[in-house]
DNA sequence: GTTCCTGCAAAAGCTTTGCAGAAGA
DNA sequence: TCTTCTGCAAAGCTTTTGCAGGAAC
């Protein structure tokens, strides 16, 4: 099941990372947003509540939460980093047309052939890109 | 199985892009070094016979390789992108303690679940990170 | 002579670092 | 008070862009 924030806010307290107000809204802003945002989607997002964060310190929160195994950071093919709460094994897809990343289950543990049992693995990741079924349907519409 | 250089060369031909004598040169680089080298490491090492290359032509390069598809941009949560003249579907593993890269094989389209079914997939990527044998075992040395 | 290719320099974009001041225990 | 956290400014890196000169056909 998906952690909730309250999940999340304890899991902090265990590991003793200070709960300040903006780690607090981070944690919050990608607890309920599980759209894979950027650095920036949630700098711009929590300005608004919050007139005078900066990006060091989402920078810096995402990082002490990425180190503490709080969140993914999901890097496909952008310069750009993404955020993912959702720490299980699953895979990313992303539409070359509209940007969206949609998840998708996958069984990565399957995959993992006999030559690499003699390799410690800490990470796995797949992801795919291409075109979602809205883009497709779109570019038919249009020829 | 893998392809020459010369039937890389052909491809070019082929699909008619010009085969300048950097270009050449990119694409024997990527042929003879399948290590997933990054583009300072092909420039540093090529610059050694071509003392004026620069890194633009690189770039350029490796853009026209990649979008005629001869070459696959691989990115492994680095800021900086590797290359891989092996196009076919395979797994890359990052050692976290020494930086290689290897290939394993895996059947990709095993992974493909039921919700994607509507999805077009252009582009198909899986990764490991975590550590080598090598790594492993000289840890346990020092322990 | 045209077209394509190269390579310098500058710009762009994301991320990190240094540091002084603020907040909190 | 002492530690931790914030946020501005500047720097660092990879990659892209503009453009003039050069090569190739």
């Amino acid at each position: 099941m998906d952690p909730t924030f309250e999940d999340l806010r304890q899991e902090l307290k265990t590991k003793n990372i200070g709960l300040s107000h903006q780690r607090l809204k981070v944690l919050e802003y990608l607890a309920q947003n599980r759209c894979h945002p950027t650095v920036d989607q949630i700098y711009t997002e929590l300005q608004k509540d919050i007139p005078t964060l900066s990006k060091t310190t989402v920078y810096n929160t995402l990082r002490i939460l990425a180190e503490a195994g709080l969140v993914k950071v999901i890097s496909i093919e952008d310069k750009e980093c993404r955020f993912d709460i959702d720490t299980e094994d699953h895979g990313h897809f992303k539409c070359e047309s509209c940007g969206t990343i949609f998840d998708f289950p996958v069984d990565i543990d399957s995959l993992i052939p006999e030559e690499l049992s003699n390799f410690k693995i800490n990470d796995k990741n797949v992801y795919f890109k291409g075109l979602c079924p809205g883009c497709l349907s779109n570019k038919k519409e249009i020829n």
